[in-house]
RNA sequence: GCACCCGUAGCUCAGCCCGGAUAGAGCACCAGCCUUCUAAGUUGGGGGUCCAAGGUUCAAAUCCUUGCGGGUGCGCCA
């Protein structure tokens, strides 16, 4: 806000500050009774040997009124500074649709990859949180201006795959595959991991998979793929489209699109080069007795980049993937959204690319996320404990339904159920591992996805009773608390969207709904708005209020991913 | 062992980056508010050694150090 600039530059003389210290040390106060901004004297009264009391009502005292500082009170150690409130109207009056929206991004590009579930393996509720929170990024990048390009990064090859095919060729049951496709490759992996356990020997913790029967059997697959066996890649293509069905399910119902869906295999090969080309160079080392290449680093421990058997692992493709996006994109940016167990992971591959002489590496970036904790129930997909995504979604989807016929009103359950998920998703902050219980799941009140949906409902209502919205409004000549408190937060919204991008955290904006609605339901209760005693002037600019709040609800859960409805 | 993250009300979480006014919400609990714009709402109440101990400061939940408790990583897994 310029106004601080103004007000810190009105303070320095009387204060004999500088302007830039000022404005590091106004604050604003904890509420709006107390004033616009606030000048602690405590620094002053070490310079001026004065009690800061006594400095406070001097200053309040001595400084002349001008805009747009509208009032000053002394309040103990405080001067609080109260602005013109025209100033404040006067902005929520001109909010339109795009409030909130900028430029400042200019088009540069910005690369989210993000949700990256494992193909043959169904997404539980731990693959949400990428997936919301990657969305809700693209959302708020393109909201800046940026242009965002939303990668899917699939998890397309790998040891479980060798399990699946296995599994696929001694017990597919066609009919179920028809009918379920993700409940069919779960049951084909439960069934796998059984009898792979079934061979472990007790005591034998570390190497409990080494030389199994059935481990070995899915290595033997996982290497018919690499060599291009043509009946593993016919059952490896069936598993992918299988799969991807689910995933479409999932990712419809959770209104998520990408620009570009793709899998680790297809970098391998251009992995293996540059990891290759590097061991030419000398800058990956290779184990002389193995042959495996790897890298030593001054913090990190080593990491290897290349099998000895010459196969690529994850980091070989990710490091292709990486250069590959930089040549495609020009990116500003490229954030991976994953879990905080793979910090390292990418401190590693950021380190890689760096030594490897790119220098795109200072672009990167790691979005880590905590867990989801589903209640006491562990989640483990090798033996079937899981909790499915889409079964979460369909749960709270029906108890929306059910809530809507309780209550006979209208309503979307979709966009209600959904909302709540994602709602519960997104308020927690990252790194923070989240507790997600049905109980939680299946509540609408409080701080909730419904909540704001129903905050947002009932200013529909409003203006939909009012029918318009008067072009030109005259400036009240009070305003009451509530309507003070609502004004101020609205206008906060740009400022909570920008931190939230620069942060990349959008729980930023999920806490700031919260607040937004919280603010304007004090208001709904306390100020009528249609036909008020305080009369037409005051239901002009109420209506107004009204509608900028909606505005910036819609705006702000957009950004969320979270939709709204007229009724509810 | 080394590294990272977390610790705030019975439960789930804001606040911590950038130190300031009585530490805030939601759930649960208790007591009110629907002939007035949607009660998925709202008003009030009880409930806190802000993990602990030191340090810095006029001032510490917030910054620094150490310790404790919990989680995670340190694979030729992904």
């Amino acid at each position: 806000m310029q106004h601080k600039e103004e007000i810190a530059k009105q303070l320095a003389k009387p204060t004999g500050l500088k302007k830039e210290e000022i404005e590091t040390i106004l604050e604003i106060p904890k509420s709006v009774e107390l004033g616009d901004y606030a000048f602690p004297c405590f620094k002053l009264a070490g310079i001026m040997k004065k009690s800061p009391v006594e400095i406070a009502k001097n200053l309040a005292s001595n400084i002349k009124l001008k805009s747009p500082i509208s009032q000053i009170k002394a309040q103990g150690p405080y001067l609080n500074i109260f602005i013109d409130k025209k100033i404040f109207v006067e902005e929520v009056l001109n909010i339109n649709k795009d409030y909130g929206r900028d430029n400042f991004g200019n088009k540069k590009k910005i690369v989210i990859d993000f949700s990256s579930p494992n193909i043959g393996k169904p997404m539980h509720i731990g693959h949400i949180r990428s997936t919301i929170i990657g969305d809700s990024l693209m959302r708020i990048y393109s909201y800046l201006g940026y242009e965002p390009f939303g990668i899917n990064y699939m998890g397309d090859i790998g040891l479980h795959i060798g399990k699946l095919i296995v599994a696929w060729e001694l017990w597919l049951n066609k009919d179920e595959l028809k009918k379920d496709p993700v409940k069919e490759l779960l049951r084909l992996y439960v069934k796998f991991c059984e009898k792979e356990k079934s061979q472990v020997q007790e005591g034998t913790d570390e190497q409990e998979f080494e030389n199994n029967e059935w481990t070995n059997k899915a290595k033997e697959k996982l290497k018919l793929i690499e060599m291009g066996d043509e009946k593993a890649h016919k059952i490896w293509e069936e598993i992918r489209k299988a799969s991807g069905k689910g995933f479409d399910r999932v990712y419809k119902m959770l209104n998520v699109e990408f620009n570009e869906v793709t899998g680790q295999s297809k970098f391998s090969e251009a992995g293996k080069e540059i990891v290759m080309n590097a061991a030419k160079k000398g800058i990956a080392k290779t184990d002389r007795e193995t042959g495996a290449i790897y890298i030593e680093f001054d913090k990190l421990p080593k990491k290897f980049i290349l099998r000895s058997n010459g196969t690529a692992s994850y980091i070989t493709q990710d490091i292709a993937a990486a250069v590959e996006r930089n040549k495609k994109y020009k990116f500003e940016k490229m954030i991976y959204v994953t879990d905080y167990r793979q910090m390292m992971h990418f401190q590693q591959l950021f380190e890689i690319i760096k030594k490897f002489g790119y220098d795109f590496s200072d672009k990167c970036y790691h979005v880590p996320f905590g867990t989801v904790n589903f209640g006491n129930e562990i989640i483990a997909s090798r033996a079937g404990k899981i909790v499915l995504l889409e079964d979460v979604l369909k749960k709270t989807v029906e108890k929306a339904k059910e809530e809507i016929k309780k209550r006979e009103t209208k309503g979307d359950e979709e966009k209600i159920g959904v909302g709540a998920v994602k709602y519960i998703i997104i308020k927690n902050e990252p790194q923070k591992d989240v507790e997600f219980s049905w109980d939680q799941a299946l509540s609408f009140e409080g701080n909730t996805g419904p909540y704001l949906q129903y905050s947002y409902a009932r200013a529909s209502s409003i203006i939909n009773k009012a029918k318009k919205i008067a072009r030109k409004i005259k400036i009240p000549k009070n305003l009451n608390e509530k309507e003070k408190e609502l004004i101020k937060k609205i206008l906060d919204f740009p400022k909570i969207v920008k931190e939230a991008a620069e942060k990349l955290n959008p729980s930023l904006i999920a806490n700031y709904s919260f607040e937004l609605s919280q603010a304007f339901n004090g208001f709904y209760t306390s100020c009528k708005v249609i036909n008020p005693e305080e009369g037409k002037e005051t239901e002009v600019f109420r209506l107004k209020l009204v509608d900028a709040f909606r505005t910036v609800l819609k705006n702000s859960l957009y950004l969320l991913g979270i939709e709204v409805m007229e009724e509810m």
